[in-house]
DNA sequence: ATTGTCGTAACTATTTCTGTTACATCACCT
DNA sequence: AGGTGATGTAACAGAAATAGTTACGACAAT
């Protein structure tokens, strides 16, 4: 199974509030205009950008008038800070059940395939991190 | 969501049968016996077999006697094998319904985010393929 | 006070995964 | 020739995650 598609809603919004949130005057933009552009429901977005506000990403106002911005330039911002914010499971799962503690295989592969799983996440996440949300932005509209 | 435990129940199916088919004087496992350290039920191996024997890693044989072996020396089996022969999915979904085409974002988008997908599975498979069975059993029995 | 947006709970439908039962198929063995 | 024990596979169930939707309270600016 792939990865959940919660990684490219979240980098969409972001390209796209880069996009526009420089031609507002006060820099806003709401969840619906967002999702109008990702084809999705306002609350999609209201979920997803509530887990990049958690990690500094983006802050939102309430009230009349309220909306979302970046805290940070889109150049400063990449898809390793997209995913750690929206994925925060391992990447590959161990055992469904634990395996059979009386074999060896079964006792002592976990740890093995972890640290293996781990590597193997860290390098994926590290080619992430050389993408940023304006490279992202730039290309998307060339 | 992470991917799927496939990758883990046969990598942990093939360990055990670098393991143990060396001791049997034909060579041969049955699914009964891998299902019994991996903890699950046999149709499940059997399934996951399946697919590593369509990517060439194990062979079955039918009738009385019956059961599984490996087609090469686990010294030889990657775990970026294991994975192409069970997860076939890109492992980051784009988007679940298609963007709005009307904006530049929209429309744009999805292949950046394709290429730049494709280029982080491609590291975290580099990262699987430097890990053998072999290996993985020689540091599960130690 | 009105307005418009966020924040969030609750619910549905769909999909995927894992496990299970059942049984036909097959090849070996007596 | 028939019994045996395994594979191959369909069918189904339960659980979990996803994505979408409705609803509504909270909140701040006008």
């Amino acid at each position: 199974m792939s990865v959940s598609s919660r990684v490219t809603v979240a980098t969409h919004a972001l390209t796209w509030m880069a996009l526009v949130c420089p031609r507002r005057p006060d820099g806003i933009v709401t969840s619906d205009q967002i999702a109008d552009s990702v084809n999705t429901n306002p609350v999609v977005i209201r979920r997803i950008l509530g887990s990049l506000r958690e990690a500094g990403l983006v802050v939102s106002q309430r009230g009349q008038g309220a909306g979302w911005k970046l805290t940070r330039p889109p150049e400063s911002i990449t898809l390793r800070d997209v995913y750690l914010a929206v994925e925060p499971e391992p990447l590959i799962a161990l055992h469904p059940a634990p395996p059979n503690q009386l074999c060896p295989v079964g006792r002592g592969i976990p740890p093995v395939l972890r640290e293996a799983y781990g590597r193997a996440e860290e390098s994926m996440k590290a080619e992430l991190s050389a993408v940023t949300v304006a490279d992202v932005l730039r290309r998307t509209v060339a």
